[in-house]
DNA sequence: TTCACTTCTTACCATAGGTCAATGCACATT
DNA sequence: AATGTGCATTGACCTATGGTAAGAAGTGAA
């Protein structure tokens, strides 16, 4: 849907399925920077408002119904609805709020604590999406993940 | 400046001096977000706007001058100025991009590559602030940072 | 069925970074 | 000068996670 340095002015919807936003590491190694299932908006706001080059990708990961709307349609809904402004901004604060929290769980906590914290956030989605692609998303290897998940099964027991 | 968990509607805007922002996580260890060197914004934005409970401490590690807004004199900005909300609004966003950048670097980077990029980021700071802080923005222990250091004087002999 | 393909698991060793403890250094107070 | 206090450095050792490689289990195609 969106590849990275593209100009893009787009938002995305997800209907149904499942989108990931993501971009590469200068070793090489692909990083998720978010999922984005169901009634989840995606898209690179900086691209959108300032006009720069995109900073990320986004893919589909299963089929998907997206819609996608337009900066100008963003601003056709914000004349005509006043709330959809502020929506919109109180959406984007509380995103700024999820990317420091995430950054203190990475700057502190072990694999284990990310992923439960991911379990939380995203509850449906750790049978739905291939275990690579959470590890991805956790800054661990596949391996770690599959081991974490081994002593967080022990523990239910 | 600010605690967390209590309600604030204030930017500080740092005319000289330096402030922090910071957090704990579930084990105690205090996480640096951010450092506000001169002539940076910052604050709450989640709190400010969405009148919810802060979710960082923000405190000052030099004496400083700060120069406090409160939401109702940026709205009064606002009015004056047309350019100010998009300024403002474009702020933020390149705050959300940095932010991402910034959770790349923690997913994937090594602690050598991370304190590089602190270096380009803050290009005064390393030597301003003490060590065992900035070794808490990324995340490391300050021994840890220690080595870094050595290896990179190494480096550049 | 068999083959290919992908995903997940397990095992083994390597390494970055953490932990702990000792030392050193700078600056303040007396 | 002497002492104390708070940081930074160093070294020895430990642990979580990475790297590699091999096998197991699921899935789809011929």
């Amino acid at each position: 849907l969106l590849q990275i340095e593209e100009f893009s002015n787009e938002y995305y919807f997800v209907e149904s399925g499942l989108l990931k936003s993501y971009s590469y590491s200068s070793n090489g190694k692909e990083h998720i920077l978010q999922f984005a299932p169901e009634n989840w908006l995606i898209g690179d706001r900086g691209s959108i408002h300032l006009k720069e080059r995109s900073s990320f990708y986004v893919e589909a990961i299963e089929d998907s119904l997206v819609c996608i709307f337009n900066e100008s349609f963003f601003d056709e809904l914000a004349k005509l609805c006043t709330n959809f402004r502020e929506r919109n901004e109180a959406l984007l604060h509380k995103h700024v709020r999820h990317l420091n929290h995430r950054i203190n769980l990475l700057l502190g906590a072990s694999a284990e604590e990310r992923y439960v914290d991911f379990l939380k956030l995203y509850p449906n989605l750790s049978k739905r999406v291939p275990l690579r692609l959470i590890a991805s998303y956790l800054g661990i290897t596949p391996e770690s993940l599959s081991r974490v998940r081994k002593k967080i099964a022990h523990k239910e027991l």
